[in-house]
DNA sequence: GTATGTGAAGTTATTCACAGCG
DNA sequence: CGCTGTGAATAACTTCACATAC
């Protein structure tokens, strides 16, 4: 409701996952969901999906629930998707190779427009339609392209580097798949998906479970 | 201190981000470390990583912090990746070739053992010593190299069918890379990693920020 | 009848603050 | 004196439960 509140990070996850789930019902056809089905496919309650959702305003009708391709709307505009996002890519070896394979982020909000590297092969190639440059050229290609969102997909070691000449550049946010936590402006957020961490949590699940 | 203890999933994932930072003091040969540093690294203060290791024992010593060798095996021991785990991939696309060729779950306790894929033309071939099988052959080759995790790099569309395979097949743990929620046993451990939502996340932050 | 939106209650997680040990 | 380990306090998050609207 109030939208200059503070928005606790795990509901703003959340949001990300009932938007996933409507995407589904949308696909399916079906026109309207209530919080319990929503819910479902987050480990949480239905209570969280409707407080959630209030925290940004009231968006269901009493006694028939959501209306799927409204709410769709309603949490892109939240989440700021409505509008395509500019990014380039940092590392155009396998996994930024298998990053910018994936169609899945343009539908969604995120249109990659350049990747580099350092690699002299590489430098010149498209992949997908994305043009590799030469690392050399990193701020004049954000400069050009106007790009907001930089993925880091580099070894570990030049993370931080990077990092310093990504903010010079402008960029506001950064995914970062290396696994060394990085140092930028407190203007410029960050956000690390470590794969290793997601297999480590089943480890210890595991574990726990046979003793 | 108690093992039994239920530990909160956010500590858990600290301790992973922990061992990451730990990791990087002992290739430095820093000796020492107190839970200033690993708390900086982990935006938490430096009471959250005295607690969150004491949900495990007492491994520091007053005045002087912890050993930095010793903590990163009692971290090891305690997200059970000291053993290596034996894991499959599904999925030989772009991603599945990142993540065989991505060597640093082998260091932390994760060996990737097979992959799968229907694509007859990567059927047979092998990836950095991995061999690809096709899928049919998913129930036989868990049980011949006593596979207990399992990475799904599918399209989304695939996941639960496969997922229910794996779990028949004795697969205790499934690291997720499609984005619709997976229906498994209770003894079945699951753990996502959905890239778009990071993305979502800083979008929302950037957004917010720029009124 | 059904399902939202929300005060109040409950639960979980983080930080404070300091005694106690090296 | 520095830094851990932890009881007590605080903050953050989730769920309950129900009045309210359709």
């Amino acid at each position: 409701m109030n939208e200059n509140e503070k928005i606790p990070i795990p509901s703003l996850h959340r949001l990300s996952a009932y938007l996933r789930q409507l995407e589904i019902f949308s696909i399916r056809n079906i026109s309207h969901a209530s919080s319990r089905p929503l819910a479902k496919y987050s480990k949480v309650g239905d209570a969280t999906v409707r407080r959630d959702l209030a925290l940004f305003g009231k968006f269901g009708r009493r006694g028939v629930g959501y209306e799927v391709n409204d709410l769709i709307e309603t949490l892109r505009r939240i989440l700021g998707t409505q509008q395509q996002w500019g990014v380039v890519l940092i590392g155009a070896g396998a996994l930024g190779m298998a990053l910018m394979r994936y169609s899945g982020f343009t539908q969604r909000g995120f249109k990659i427009l350049a990747a580099f590297d350092t690699n002299p092969y590489m430098i010149g190639t498209t992949v997908e339609d994305v043009q590799i440059y030469s690392l050399d050229d990193l701020e004049s290609v954000i400069n050009k392209t106007a790009a907001r969102i930089a993925i880091l997909a580099t070894p570990s070691q030049y993370a931080q580097k990077i990092t310093n000449r990504l903010t010079t550049a402008g960029i506001e946010g950064i995914l970062d798949f290396a696994t060394s936590s990085l140092e930028v402006p407190s203007q410029t957020h960050v956000t690390y998906v470590d794969i290793t961490a997601h297999l480590e949590e089943l480890s210890f699940q595991i574990g726990g479970n046979n003793p």
